[in-house]
DNA sequence: GTAGGGTTAG
């Protein structure tokens, strides 16, 4: 062991000089950097027995006792001391603070107020500020504003920072940017505050404008910096953004593991798991969130069999996953049907105590609903603290999931009568039953709870209500609820849903009606839109309201029609007789046609007896579903529409050879069309 | 002694 050095040999030496008040003092400030908690308890019994508890240390006791955390001494010392000085409320305040007991920090500040020999400095602000960002308590944030601007710290440089945090996590946006456009002096925290704002309060687009203004007015980012402009990279699949931070983490040396951890997330967010793994595989060193962040992406990109297998690597590197993980876990195996894995898992969270966490008992709930154990699924449930809201949620979508509506209403009526707090998720997970029902009673009484109750304000809720009313041929009432929605928060998913609920019901001139309200409004139209209003005009006979869309979508939108455009368009001429045109537009695809647009023509031309064009498309039909029974059958009606029953026999005989006519066809032809 | 930062979820 070394002998103490020169400093330390001076410093105690003047310790000893010292009145004994004045080392006890120095001991205990010791301490309390140093958290022993232990020796300060000793010490404050030999200074009780001693009778050396001075009102000056007993001062320092409490700060002592606060820095340890220990927060029933400092609070009881604290109360009786006659005298307290702002250093000291700082103290109390920053445990509460570290406690997590914002309320009781908040309790010290406004006794600290009501005092008359102190006032708040430049250090309790950040740190009440802090405690009513936390608690969401805005309004009495905006009184704090007012404080710190009537005392001298109004324009201290961490008062305004913690300000800007608060006014951002209570969601008031315009009131950050204001704070933050009035700031002299602004540092790299007061950026990333803003920039991780932005985010978090939806506004990612302008997450990446002021992490831009920030780089371009010469401001030296930090880590933090591109730990929060990164998930607004990801959210928004700005791959070239994401990628030119990147660069700047390299330029910069920032190279934290939570720094790589959050390259990870984007690259896995924007679709480019090689960029994501060749960041993972550079790590030097790997945490759960690393490991974690790189299986979502797997999940994410719709590989959860990469996502399991990495799972598996991770397990044999000896890295506990946590609940997150399980959580993710679960859900591949929900998407993989993987019951063997799922129930695997279930059974190691069980030793690992990791089961009474929300997140891992309700994708526990979820896995088994979606493999189709609901027993096991169920069982799950009963045994949650059945407070939580979540695993209720995820019970109702398993039983919607498996069509099971009556119980997914009973379970939601439970809900209510247990008094567990209802949110707009557990509305989503309820509503599909009702579709199931597909009866109108029921949804006009969960109608009126949802008005009366305020979740049908909810975008995703009322897009439901629609969805349901329009499948119960409701179409009126789905207009209404439709109506009800702000137009500006009318969104493409709830336009094509009202759309296809017109077309379904054989009203198409409303559904193209209501399409060009949608353009009309700004609502860029997408490839679902356009194939629904396209079977809409199908449907409805509309062939120049469908050729004039058709155009539309190539030219003014620029979307390249997929299969399933070109076979509605075929349908469409075709159903109109317009066989040839129908024939054009397949000649002029640019990739080639599947078997559906064959069968659209086909159908056409059996319907209306084109001979020519149906052998066509039947030889492409052969072609691309050998098996399909369908297509040898519809040959052969048209054959013998026209009379021709040698070539309707041909057809039989071509099915026989390749072993198809298992069942009896008359069943599938229809009754008396052909006589085999 | 003070301010800002990462993975999941119904």
């Amino acid at each position: 062991m070394n002998g103490p050095t020169k400093s330390t040999i001076s410093k105690t030496t003047k310790l000893l000089l010292a009145p004994k008040t004045t080392r006890y003092q120095s001991l205990l400030k010791h301490y309390g950097a140093s958290q022993s908690l232990t020796r300060t308890i000793q010490l404050h019994a030999h200074l009780i027995t001693s009778g050396l508890l001075s009102i000056d240390i007993r001062s320092v006791l409490v700060a002592t006792y606060a820095h340890c955390g220990y927060v029933h001494n400092a609070r009881k010392l604290f109360d009786v001391l006659p005298q307290r000085g702002t250093l000291l409320y700082n103290f109390m305040i920053k445990m509460y603070i570290a406690k997590g007991d914002y309320f009781e920090a908040m309790k010290v500040f406004l006794e600290m107020l009501g005092s008359k020999d102190c006032c708040p400095d430049n250090y309790t602000y950040p740190f009440v500020i802090k405690a009513c960002s936390e608690l969401l308590l805005v309004e009495y944030g905006r009184v704090l504003h007012g404080l710190t601007l009537v005392s001298k710290f109004g324009s201290h440089l961490f008062v305004l920072n913690s300000l800007l945090a608060m006014y951002m996590n209570c969601g008031e946006v315009e009131e950050a940017r204001k704070v933050f456009d009035a700031m002299k002096e602004k540092s790299v925290v007061s950026w990333n505050t803003m920039i991780n704002g932005y985010f978090k309060n939806g506004f990612a687009n302008t997450a990446l404008v002021v992490f831009n203004q920030m780089v371009d007015s010469g401001v030296e980012i930090d880590g933090a910096s591109v730990v929060s402009v990164l998930p607004a990279c990801g959210y928004l699949k700005e791959l070239e953004v994401g990628r030119r931070v990147h660069g700047l983490v390299e330029e910069k040396v920032l190279g934290k593991k939570i720094v790589s951890n959050a390259l990870v997330d984007m690259y896995a967010k924007c679709g480019s798991m090689d960029e994501a793994r060749l960041v993972f595989d550079n790590m030097v060193e790997r945490d759960v969130v690393s490991w974690t962040s790189m299986i979502n992406g797997y999940i994410l990109n719709g590989d959860a069999k990469s996502a399991l297998s990495l799972f598996k690597i991770m397990q044999i590197e000896g890295l506990r996953p946590n609940s997150v993980t399980i959580a993710l876990i679960l859900l591949a195996c929900a998407s993989l049907n993987n019951l063997k894995d799922g129930r695997c898992l279930h059974g190691w969270v069980m030793k690992q105590r990791l089961y009474s966490e929300v997140a891992v008992e309700t994708s526990l709930i979820d896995m088994y609903a979606k493999c189709n154990c609901l027993g096991l699924s169920f069982s799950v449930f009963t045994r949650t603290s059945r407070k939580k809201t979540v695993p209720w949620n995820a019970m109702l979508s398993g039983f919607a999931h498996n069509k099971l509506a009556t119980e997914a209403i009973g379970l939601f009526k439970k809900m209510l009568m247990e008094g567990v707090e209802i949110n707009a998720a557990t509305c989503n997970s309820l509503l599909p039953a009702y579709g199931i029902l597909a009866d109108l009673q029921p949804v006009n009484n969960i109608n009126s709870y949802l008005m009366r109750s305020g979740f049908v304000s909810n975008i995703q809720v009322a897009t439901s209500l629609v969805d349901i009313y329009s499948k119960c041929g409701s179409l009126e009432s789905a207009h209404k609820i439709f109506n009800t929605i702000p137009v500006d928060v009318q969104d493409i998913c709830v336009w094509s849903i009202i759309i296809a609920g017109y077309g379904m019901h054989g009203h198409g001139e409303t559904a193209v009606l209501l399409f060009k309200q949608m353009v009309q409004s700004g609502v860029k139209p997408n490839d679902v839109t356009f194939t629904s209003i396209l079977q809409s005009c199908s449907h409805a006979g509309l062939v120049d309201d469908g050729l004039d869309l058709f155009k539309f979508m190539l030219k003014d939108h620029q979307t390249i029609p997929n299969d399933d455009h070109y076979t509605c368009m075929v349908d469409l001429l075709g159903r109109a007789g317009r066989m040839d045109e129908a024939y054009d537009l397949i000649k002029t695809m640019p990739f080639m046609p599947g078997h559906a647009v064959w069968g659209a023509l086909l159908g056409a031309c059996v319907m209306h007896e084109n001979v020519e064009l149906g052998e066509v498309a039947a030889k492409w039909l052969f072609e691309l579903e050998p098996d399909n029974t369908g297509n040898y059958v519809l040959l052969a009606k048209l054959y013998a529409a026209l009379g021709r029953w040698e070539d309707a026999e041909n057809v039989r005989q071509r099915m026989d050879d390749i072993g198809l006519r298992k069942a009896p066809a008359r069943s599938m032809i229809g009754v008396g069309t052909v006589n085999w």
